[in-house]
RNA sequence: GAGGGUGUAGCUCAGCCGGUAGAGCAGCGGCCUUUUAAGCCGUUGGUCGUGGGUUCGAUUCCCGCCACCCUCACCA
């Protein structure tokens, strides 16, 4: 990548070397330190009429170029859009036309002048003055667009997922959407957290390097400290260290942060994500429904105005209420069965008869899973919480208080797919603690996702935890919802890629 | 981890049944002081992902490897 040698580089940046020396010749820095720009493209473009005449000074990066002799046109973008500027001899005259002879598609430059609008109607920067800023060595993709009946077509667009990805930059530089996705990232973000602060709740930080890990059933990533001369684990979930926050007498704690999971990847799965997790104190898990409609839809509204969204096709309104139901009445609307208080042996027969496979270790619960997954879950289009799942496939979650085979648990899928997880949080450290206990016996007979005993933490329930609601939720998962990006790798800006060479 | 697909110039792509590569844009040279996929004339550029094999000869056929994408499995 960067250790190319020099026969790798090729003819144009060849060209674009001898420009940089012919620059510095002149006594011009290529590469300065600052400028004095006022104004933004698209304020020009949006308020012409305040603009018409007035000296502005942009700074940009050149993205196309017209010459014409003694005369040229190109586009310059900034951070806010694209503007088209006109640079001519007579107007900033000999040595600075010079300079301006020898810049490419990719510099970046600062320009002042009066704004115009062209013969042809566009809005335009007449150039008196025009500095280099930055010197391009590397030559970008040139997408060119034209306008055809109306509609806009692409030319030459860079598209190829792998360069996109590796090389981002470039596909912030050039492809216009990508910036907007990520720019509604930052918005769901902070809206998220203006949100959780607005309610009082506490954004805290706790170790992503823990001895133990805990808190999800997944494989963690394993790291050595060197001087402490220990194995550590990635976090693959915060919900056991904000549980001791809870113990320690906060009413509400939050953690927006990276978890790790050493999994697959795919198209929303990537080894190091963002999670939200939230635990309120004296709250049981319809608080924390109620709380994520809301949280959802004032987010939706904040970053798009709107309810109403399209994924990938399909409408979805987020406008609440969302509808609940239980894990077991979703399966009999699904598939015509009611599997609750079924043996594991009906169990076993219904999946057969629905053609779900499952293996001879499996429990009820995992079986029940399973047919939830295959036969459910792509039918929740719309914002639905499935509630109470049985116990054995939520080792942290409180035993429902009708039931004592399911807990208080809900999951909302929305488009197909689970975007959270959340439950009245298990604060008997006895239940913990056998609770645990089966875990570790799952362990021991080869899951390697089984939970892991943590006695510091059944401690810190022991000296007592206030009922509690937990929340967790997919971050990425959510931005991918709400601007209609069908991979994570699409809201993450540098997805995990194996190696370059 | 399994199956399928893709990999040719900086970008986007073409290259039929094997004869060592083409286009547009970008680049370079020339003309051009309101163009907008600017235009016109000329021109450079490729160890055809990588390593083997078959063949007189491979971008093209076969095998291994690498990377990416899709589907499935695991999961959020």
């Amino acid at each position: 990548m960067s250790e190319e040698k020099p026969q790798d580089i090729n003819q144009v940046m060849k060209a674009r070397l001898e420009k940089l020396a012919q620059i510095t010749e002149k006594n011009v820095n290529p590469f300065t330190y600052n400028y004095d720009r006022e104004h933004f493209a698209s304020d020009i473009l949006e308020q012409f009429d305040q603009y018409e005449n007035k000296e502005v000074s942009v700074a940009g990066r050149i993205m196309a170029l017209r010459r014409m002799g003694k005369a040229a046109f190109a586009h310059i973008m900034d951070s806010s859009a694209r503007i088209q500027i006109y640079v001519r001899l007579d107007d900033v005259g000999e040595a600075e036309y010079e300079i301006f002879k020898l810049l490419d598609i990719g510099d970046i430059i600062g320009v002042k002048g009066p704004v115009l609008k062209t013969h042809a109607g566009e809005i335009t920067i007449k150039v008196t003055q025009l500095e280099l800023l930055t010197k391009n060595l590397r030559p970008l993709p040139i997408v060119k667009e034209k306008e055809e009946e109306g509609k806009k077509v692409t030319y030459d667009a860079f598209s190829d997922t792998e360069s996109r990805y590796r090389q981002r930059y470039v596909d912030l530089i050039v492809n216009r959407e990508v910036n907007t996705v990520f720019m509604k990232r930052a918005k769901v973000i902070s809206a998220m957290r203006q949100y959780l602060d607005d309610k009082g709740f506490l954004e805290v930080e706790t170790p992503v390097l823990q001895p133990i890990y805990g808190g999800a059933t997944a494989r963690p990533f394993t790291t050595h400290h060197n001087a402490l001369d220990m194995k550590l684990y990635m976090r693959i979930a915060d919900e056991l260290y904000l549980k001791r926050l809870i113990v320690g007498g906060y009413d509400g704690v939050y953690e927006i942060s990276k978890d790790f999971r050493n999994e697959g990847i795919d198209r929303t799965h990537n080894p190091e994500f963002t999670m939200m997790e939230l635990y309120v104190a004296y709250k049981d898990y319809y608080y924390m429904m109620d709380l994520v409609e809301d949280m959802v839809t004032s987010i939706a509204k904040n970053v798009l105005g709107t309810m109403k969204i399209t994924y990938q096709g399909q409408e979805i309104d987020l406008t609440p209420p969302w509808k609940r139901v239980s894990l077991y009445d979703a399966i009999k609307e699904y598939t015509g069965m009611d599997l609750y208080g079924k043996s594991l042996e009906e169990l076993k027969a219904a999946a057969k008869q629905l053609n779900v496979e499952t293996e001879d270790f499996w429990g009820g619960g995992k079986i029940l899973d399973e047919i939830f997954s295959e036969k459910v879950e792509e039918h929740l289009v719309q914002p639905t919480f499935i509630i109470d799942y049985p116990v054995e496939l939520s080792p942290l979650a409180k035993k429902h208080r009708k039931d004592p085979r399911l807990v208080e648990r809900f999951e909302p899928f929305i488009a197909g797919r689970e975007i959270g997880n959340s439950f009245s949080e298990l604060n008997d450290p006895l239940d913990q603690r056998e609770r645990f206990e089966r875990q570790m016996a799952l362990k021991e007979a080869g899951d390697e996702e089984a939970q892991i005993l943590d006695e510091d933490f059944l401690r810190a329930l022991e000296y007592g935890m206030p009922p509690t609601a937990g929340l967790g939720m997919g971050v990425d998962r959510l931005v991918m919802l709400l601007t209609d990006s069908p991979s994570i790798r699409d809201v993450i800006f540098f997805p995990t890629m194996r190696p370059e060479n």
